[in-house]
DNA sequence: ATGATGAGTAAGCAA
DNA sequence: TTGCTTACTCATCAT
């Protein structure tokens, strides 16, 4: 509205401050704004109820004005958490997106390496004509969570 | 400050309203918010220089109290926007954890699965000097749930 | 002129 | 009483 320190009708708040001894030279917002209430109650002494009451108010104004900044500095830094943390996920999605992209290549690359093993073996077992291949192959898996377990036969990688 | 639709010092606005045939029966907020800038005029005519300020003035002040709110809502709703893509992304990456955990299982599997075989393989390979290995390479799957599971020789999954 | 927004003010709720 | 929040007004800027 006007300036920042005094924005409104700071004239019709205060012009009579009373002289009394050395306090009161007129009160600036920053200073009634700051005061506690012991310190308010001193320069209250010796001013007419209507000043009084001014005063206060004029404290409460004061006040007000400054709640209403940091609702709004609040406001803002809210929202930008906000943003901050959806970016945050956003990075999440995108790593994980790769990481299962790439998972999902090894794992099929793994399954034709297998596939063609497993060939391979059937050929071989089944290749020696009369002879007692008959070579059973069981594996037993107990495993109910991850586990680098059974590898019935060898190091593993 | 009042009420939503009469909210201020609607009184020191207008009080004459000249009888100029059968228009100007007072005018509300609302009509005069809505009314366009020629109808405006319609009920201008006649008027002091004076109300014609005073009315202007009015409708521009209820025009701005209308902004102010679009300007409210807005914000909430952006606020309420940019709150549901951060609970969109979080179960995005719900799942695509879930994905991951369970490829990586398949894959670590698969990969136990193919140690074994290339075990196998390497035993049959190497051994068949007219021998009768015999080899005998059990796998149990007592695996719980999904697993591309048992079926040693063959079509995994 | 119209619409949007920052800041200040008062009202009203909560602690 | 203090602090916060909402609705409103005004100033100011952009269209």
């Amino acid at each position: 509205m006007q300036g920042m320190t005094t924005p409104f009708k700071a004239d019709k708040a205060l012009k009579v401050k009373k002289e009394v001894g050395e306090n009161a030279p007129a009160l600036s917002d920053d200073e009634l704004v700051a005061m506690s209430v012991r310190e308010l109650n001193q320069h209250l002494r010796g001013l007419t109820k209507d000043d009084m009451v001014r005063l206060k108010q004029r404290r409460r104004t004061l006040k007000n004005r400054g709640y209403a900044a940091s609702c709004r500095i609040k406001r803002v830094t809210q929202k930008e958490e906000l943003e901050r943390q959806k970016t945050e996920l956003q990075q999440e999605v995108d790593k994980l997106a790769r990481e299962n992209a790439s998972m999902r290549l090894e794992l099929d690359a793994l399954r034709a390496k297998y596939e063609a093993l497993q060939c391979f073996a059937r050929t071989v077992t089944r290749g020696p004509p009369g002879k007692v291949a008959t070579t059973s192959v069981i594996t037993i898996v107990k495993s109910a969570h991850h586990s680098a377990s059974s590898a019935p036969f060898s190091a593993p990688s």
